[in-house]
DNA sequence: CTTGAAAGGGATACTCT
DNA sequence: AGAGTATCCCTTTCAAG
């Protein structure tokens, strides 16, 4: 299901939009070297495949009171249940990212939360809501993150 | 270090931002109620205070030639040795994200590679580069992530 | 913080190559 | 496809309330 490979030019466009993703189409045209009328079709053309899915705000965790992020594993208690994880937690608004694995546990969230209480709470909630056993990595700091992928 | 609490008008402002990086002034004032001007100098003043990092495009992994993602902790094989592993590893592009995490791993990276071929020399990369031994999860889907914080 | 105005630049559509 | 052009809208700054 991988489509079809990138064009070189538009590998350009994908890396500049990491970076800045609010570059305007002007800037963006100079930088990979083609007029904008051209990057503008390009860039439309990779948000209508799905390659660019959208445009997000970078914040800084510790800045919006959210200093304390975590790995939490999930390994399901009952094994015949339902695999229907995902949607249970997701109201959760703690959590951040939800990932399927293979391995010990059969899925990983990472979540942000106010401090060692709020995460407390929240693994009472998780385990509650999905029936499953939990094992925390609490993040010490992060030297690097949302960096953009090797176009 | 966690700066002022946020007021409700500059968290509306992130909450949007993070949904869509790109949208205009002109829209952001009128979905949070302030006028085009009070809303370009809060922006301003978010990323002067570091709380607003950056903007960045959000790409599907799977349609840039890059479907595998997985989890590396990295266990430092000589306990003595220095604690440098997020700069020994920084120039691997493959490697979207590092944390330094409280447990049995020093480190953990999140790496989005083009298949096992890839996965598997990337480890071996790892291994040189930083002297560690590896325990790798791999993700078999991402039911969501990116999720805007709790704001 | 709001309004209003004004200059400059960007976004978008259209046409031509 | 890419380039050029024209129009409209947005961004950005300023002054004043």
């Amino acid at each position: 299901m991988t489509a079809s490979p990138l064009e070189p030019i538009d590998r350009a466009i994908l890396r500049e939009l990491t970076v800045d993703g609010r570059c305007s189409f002007t800037d963006l045209a100079e930088r990979v070297g083609l007029s904008v009328s051209a990057v503008h079709q390009r860039v439309r053309r990779l948000e209508a495949r799905g390659v660019l899915k959208g445009y997000a705000a970078v914040l800084d965790g510790e800045q919006i009171g959210l200093p304390l992020t975590a790995f939490i594993s999930l390994t399901p208690i009952d094994p015949a249940a339902p695999d229907d994880y995902p949607q249970r937690l997701e109201h959760l608004t703690q959590i951040e990212a939800c990932y399927s694995v293979a391995g010990d546990a059969s899925y990983v969230v990472k979540v942000r939360v106010a401090g060692p209480t709020a995460l407390e709470e929240l693994l009472r909630q998780i385990r509650e809501l999905a029936h499953v056993s939990t094992r925390t990595t609490v993040v010490l700091s992060t030297p690097y993150e949302d960096r953009p992928p090797g176009l």
